[in-house]
DNA sequence: CCGTGGTGCTTGCAATTGCAAACGGGGCGG
DNA sequence: CCGCCCCGTTTGCAATTGCAAGCACCACGG
């Protein structure tokens, strides 16, 4: 793919400004770049960078995400569903915590499988709380505590105390 | 602009690099750029295009979105928890492990915050009183090594997606 | 001792981005 | 008719990207 979509990223621009009713120039202005610059994005004869795409997003009032889907910059793929694909994806947590969620996550997963041995990746949600099912080794939550004490602001309803 | 906000994309680009354990030209070749190139990305020297930040992230293994929020490509709007809302729908955990990994997701969360000050211009409220503790006790991870053993191989190649 | 292979970094250089300026054209008022 | 303001486009040109080649350094082994 050494030549990606630019023509439809192009096309796509021009489509969504027309539709919002606003001439070339002005959503150059908007978006802070050039009008002439503009239009030969919009005519597929340049590539834009991505923060002038970013910007252009800006100026369109339209998502950011849609135009570098469109741009073929992004993986149309779906938010992740499955735990470890969403803690691999967060940005927000370091390397470090990372592999310690998913190692939680995994360790979880094996008590869990002693019981019930069902290894479905696609899962959806149980609301039917049954308080009294995971041993929950008490190691393991004693550990815990000093964050999730920390974490809420003294908030804990749940029991991950219980004695 | 003789400082731009592409210092942060660079020392995160090198940070997720370094934890994956992979040397800057093996990186290079696995997103397709220039070792000197990435190089210079790295240290902010060069303002990577959205189609080399693209190709990064793949040879990463890291979601593109998170590398363009990282640069601040992409409104930090979208992406509250993802994690959160694959934890809750995970019919393989109890709702008391449920609960627990919340917790721990949340606090390690404040944590980044904390210790990565990043330029974030929509900071989650804060309670300005969570001085306690370090990065990552090592008593933690200590606690979980038991159940941690058995689901890490020493290395993290398993995919969850392929391609 | 010197070669080989590893790491990251520096140096020119072609290709490209992105812009200021200028161009052709369509309405409208003087 | 002419001037004026808008539209989108074309044309050079400075600045930047992105790369091939080469540099310095370090560990290992003949």
């Amino acid at each position: 793919m050494a030549l990606p979509k630019v023509g439809s990223i192009g096309e796509y621009i021009r489509e969504q400004r027309q539709q919002a009713k606003i001439s070339l120039r002005q959503l150059a202005a908007a978006a802070g770049v050039s009008n002439p610059y503009l239009s030969q994005i919009e005519r597929g004869l340049r590539k834009p960078s991505a923060e002038i795409l970013n910007q252009i997003a800006k100026g369109l009032r339209i998502s950011s995400q849609a135009l570098y889907v469109q741009a073929g910059l992004i993986e149309d793929r779906e938010p992740p569903s499955d735990v470890i694909t969403a803690i691999r994806a967060d940005a927000h947590l370091s390397e470090r915590q990372r592999q310690v969620l998913i190692d939680i996550y995994e360790s979880f997963r094996k008590e869990k499988h002693a019981e019930d041995e069902q290894t479905s990746q696609n899962a959806r949600p149980r609301h039917d709380s049954d308080p009294d099912d995971g041993p929950l080794p008490e190691e393991f939550l004693a550990a815990l505590e000093p964050y999730a004490a920390t974490s809420r602001n003294g908030d804990v309803t749940q029991e991950t105390k219980e004695g």
